[in-house]
RNA sequence: GCGCCUGUAGCUCAGUUGGAUAGAGCAACUGCCUUCUAAGCAGUGGGCCAGGGGUUCGAAUCCCUUCAGGCGCGCCA
């Protein structure tokens, strides 16, 4: 839809001589008298021309040579140019969408461009908490959408296994198991609590026996905090497993990065191009010549790299990859931590416009509403598995995507709970389930429609059809500015007043009624709403269940 | 103190990248099941878009400023 209309107009500029005009945006206006797909491209275009903008507005209609597709062209406020299509056309639309399905919804922006998506990356140290969920609802989904759009799109998670957690995550085992043992071993203080690690131990007890009972720390830690963390990445993969989210192309193992000697090469490259020094006995990484507010230390003067020398290599690392884009989606806690990163890209040489962060804000977890602070040193988180059991993952995955990812959230386990049957996915999930039963009910009575090109849809005249029809025409320019954006979240505010169109309709017109030629137009439609539903459900990971 | 984010209906949030008379869901109230799923539909009430100034044909949206909340500011990870 609005690719034809895009073309029309830039016909009509080109009929005009109009050579030079901003690029021309199509907005499906709020009020149904302002027609059905408007653009403010005259008034973008009066500064240029120093005309009139109802004048030139005047002009591009005058010069529009196809007409036929609509039944109204206005020229309306400051200078709107309002499209109203004609019955038919919309009608043509629809059986199009029947007859081509998929590549009718679609629109190939990405042209096979190579994007990575760098997404969750929690530290291996314990299972996802809901505040993973978030950032893993987000990236699946946007991951779906970019793949859907033409984008090669790479799934990624960074796996901190090098750092200090690591080791402390063993410790903490140990020191459980020598509890287990009878010992008294004092539990490390700033050690990682909860009941997995009490679970955990004595998995570790069952594994190994007491082949570590006089052993020092010192001595069994690098084979306790293997077996831990390799448990824990364990976990965390039937979380998200468990929460549905698309496995994951790569998993990149920090440890790793340092065994291949990437680190040291990372800072090695940006030393031949002059952003490394020495002060204070550390070695320090000259960001402050890309903006950021101070220079960062790579290397600490006990000889020591910082968590940042990883990230540097990590992100070299992805830049010798090849990709076209680069997404990292990371709590919104770590933003302090952007304009490093963006320092270390473009001393790399690369586009900074390439690469984006995307933040997703922190979930404030209530419960009987007051806040609940989680701490997975403390041991009082709550679990992904554990919402996902609650609420279910279609409906956390609803509730994360009904918000922009860059604006915090209030989840409040006991609203959430007490209110899920009211919740908005149930609202979307039950049109789609209610369409199954009517195509069913059809089926029974013999009624078929599945020679689109045979269908009477000129029966389809009475408003709500009408408007449904534009709803469902409307769905690609969501998905593209969905895309364009990074912004998932559209398509289910674009599912709900799907939803809402179909629900009304339904009770004001029978679907399946004594002239059958209308029964099949209808179920035309219905067949149509189901495809957009499916398919929109499917890019933000939501399932489409059959019955309900 | 500095930086980033946020402030829109009682609550939770959208707002098509600067467009037309400000939108939805919950909550409240009123109706609707002998016909395809009532997890539904129809309707009512509810707003100084935090405050102030600016930019222009036009501002919830961009700029400045004040206020309020969140987060971050280590040779931690």
């Amino acid at each position: 839809m609005k690719k034809d209309l895009t073309k029309i107009l830039e016909r009509s500029l080109e009929a005009l001589g109009i050579r030079e005009y901003p690029p021309i945006e199509i907005e499906i206006p709020r009020e149904e008298a302002f027609g059905d797909a408007s653009t403010p491209l005259a008034m973008g275009l009066s500064r240029l021309l120093k005309k009139a903008p109802r004048k030139i507005a005047e002009d591009i209609v005058n010069a529009i040579a196809d007409k036929h597709m609509f039944s109204k062209i206005d020229i309306a406020g400051p200078g709107f140019i309002n499209f109203t299509f004609t019955d038919e056309c919309l009608q043509s639309s629809l059986r199009n969408l029947l007859l081509s399905e998929r590549s009718f919804l679609r629109e190939d922006i990405g042209k096979g461009r190579r994007i990575l998506v760098e997404f969750v990356s929690a530290n291996p140290t314990g299972p996802l908490h809901i505040g993973h969920a978030k950032g893993a609802a987000v990236g699946n989904s946007l991951c779906n959408l970019l793949e859907e759009m033409g984008f090669s799109v790479e799934r990624e998670y960074y796996i901190n296994d090098a750092g200090r957690q690591i080791k402390m995550l063993g410790l903490s085992l140990y020191a459980k198991y020598q509890q287990l043992l009878g010992r008294d071993f004092e539990f490390p203080e700033d050690g990682y609590r909860g009941q997995y690690i009490d679970e955990e131990a004595s998995a570790l007890y069952e594994s190994i026996g007491e082949k570590y009972r006089d052993v020092p720390f010192d001595i069994c830690e690098k084979e306790i905090s293997d077996w831990a963390y390799k448990r824990m990445l364990t976990l965390i993969k039937k979380d998200l497993e468990y929460f549905a989210v698309k496995d994951f192309n790569n998993w990149i193992s920090e440890k790793q990065l340092y065994e291949k000697g990437e680190v040291s090469a990372a800072i090695d490259d940006l030393r031949n191009r002059g952003y490394i020094y020495g002060k204070n006995n550390a070695v320090w990484f000259r960001s402050t010549d890309f903006g950021d507010d101070k220079d960062r230390v790579v290397i600490k003067s006990d000889g020591e790299h910082t968590y940042f020398a990883s990230d540097i290599a990590y992100h070299k690392d992805k830049l010798d990859r090849g990709f076209d884009v680069i997404i990292d989606i990371w709590g919104a806690d770590h933003h302090g931590y952007v304009p490093r990163i963006e320092s270390v890209m473009k001393a790399f040489g690369y586009d900074s416009s390439r690469f984006r962060v995307i933040l997703v804000q922190m979930v404030n977890l209530l419960k009987h509403g007051e806040p609940f602070q989680m701490s997975k040193r403390a041991g009082n988180f709550v679990t992904l598995s554990e919402v996902v059991d609650l609420v279910g993952a279609d409906n956390t995955k609803f509730i994360f995507l009904t918000r922009k990812s860059d604006s915090h959230l209030d989840f409040d386990i006991d609203v959430v709970t007490a209110t899920s049957a009211e919740n908005p996915v149930y609202y979307v999930q039950y049109a789609y389930a209610r369409i199954n039963s009517i195509l069913k009910n059809a089926e029974e009575k013999s009624i078929d429609i599945s020679a689109a090109g045979a269908l009477k849809l000129s029966l389809l005249t009475n408003r709500e059809e009408l408007t449904l029809i534009k709803k469902l025409l409307t769905y690609q320019m969501v998905l593209e500015s969905a895309a364009r954006s990074y912004e998932p979240h559209r398509i289910t505010f674009y599912l709900q007043e799907l939803a809402k169109m179909f629900h009304s309709y339904y009770h004001k017109h029978r679907v399946i009624t004594e002239d059958v030629d209308t029964a099949k137009a209808r179920l035309a439609l219905c067949q149509a709403t189901r495809i957009v539903l499916k398919d929109a459900l499917g890019i933000l990971g939501v399932t489409s269940p059959e019955k309900m």
